[in-house]
DNA sequence: GTCTATATTGTGATAGAC
DNA sequence: GTCTATCACAATATAGAC
């Protein structure tokens, strides 16, 4: 099977992408180079750069594609806030878990980003952060929620909520539905008015 | 005022780790070079050999002595469970608070440690969680938790408390007390039972 | 589309003068 | 104790052959 000739834009693309998914988060941004991704897709160092402009291109779409998925994934349903933010959890957790290598870039590579591509994901979390805080705007105006304050509240929460990636493990003592409820629980008691 | 001649080594070497530290913090540990280091501290890249061994010995001890001196920062009151709960949240947001530039690191850059550092730094971690679910453990044995398992709480009342330094900012609408406060009024009320 | 080769710059660390 | 100079190597990115 030949390996230097032909076409292979529609694959080899992706590859790289998924190369430098896995290595940027087990190593970091910084610490992996532009030849290790090459060898990890199994080309050469230069082909990467029909693909991508540079390197930081590669980390930036990573983290545009990712929030921009969350964003797209998860719209308020039509009910009480107590519904909603159930919902919020639950969705959280569940994408989150699905995806713990995006999760991670997202949040320790923000500072490898150049100061305008940091604007773009800052703004995105922003938009997810707004969110949340709207539910608990209304549950509080409804007197359901009793939250001193909806903006610390928020950031507490998404802080609880998105450090389940760094402990659970597939296949461990507590499985994906059994972590959500769990999860939930806390939430809503933290909350309640 | 001569720079190339004298003994100072009792004033760079904590220099030398200051900087390290806020290099490491702004920019990563992947990402700062030796020379960059000197350059902060004002000597050249060389002289840095002087007060460490390597890279890598400058990062291992920054985020050892800073799990060092979490651990031994507190020790449980001898007091109900309820009363322990709330004195470990308000020294968990003082002590992060103070430093969060060291928290930063001791977070972002595990994955940097060897192996052999990362499973000391490893242990220390663990052994601060373990005081943390001891607590819950003694307070859902004692009927004023309800958790249903004390590991998960841990680490999700943790991760939520840590989360404070990413947006806590000194001068802004709270103050550390007030924090302080609504912080441990949601976990208070997420694990009563 | 991928290769080899290369330009240019930067890296961690060490040696030896002062 | 700090300097200058240097080693050996790795980095990103590009040029041009095939």
């Amino acid at each position: 099977m030949a390996r230097k000739q032909g076409s292979h834009a529609d694959i080899t693309g992706p590859k790289v992408r998924d190369a430098a998914l896995r290595l940027f988060a087990r190593h970091g941004f910084a610490a992996v180079s532009m030849r290790q991704i090459a060898a990890e897709v199994g080309v050469q160092a230069g082909a990467l750069y029909l693909y991508t402009s540079d390197k930081q291109a590669l980390l930036f779409e990573l983290m545009r594609d990712h929030m921009e998925e969350l964003l797209a994934d998860w719209q308020a349903p039509d009910a009480p806030p107590t519904d909603q933010l159930e919902d919020f959890v639950r969705h959280h957790i569940r994408f989150h878990l699905g995806r713990p290598e995006l999760v991670f870039i997202a949040y320790m590579e923000l500072r490898n980003l150049t100061p305008e591509n940091f604007a773009v994901i800052e703004g995105l979390r922003r938009d997810y952060e707004d969110r949340l805080e709207a539910i608990l705007r209304a549950g509080q105006q409804s007197g359901v929620f009793a939250v001193p304050d909806t903006k610390l509240a928020t950031m507490a929460l998404i802080a609880m909520l998105t450090g389940v990636t760094t402990w659970y493990r597939e296949g461990g003592r507590l499985n994906r539905a059994a972590v959500e409820g769990i999860y939930w629980d806390m939430v809503r008691k933290a909350v309640a008015a």
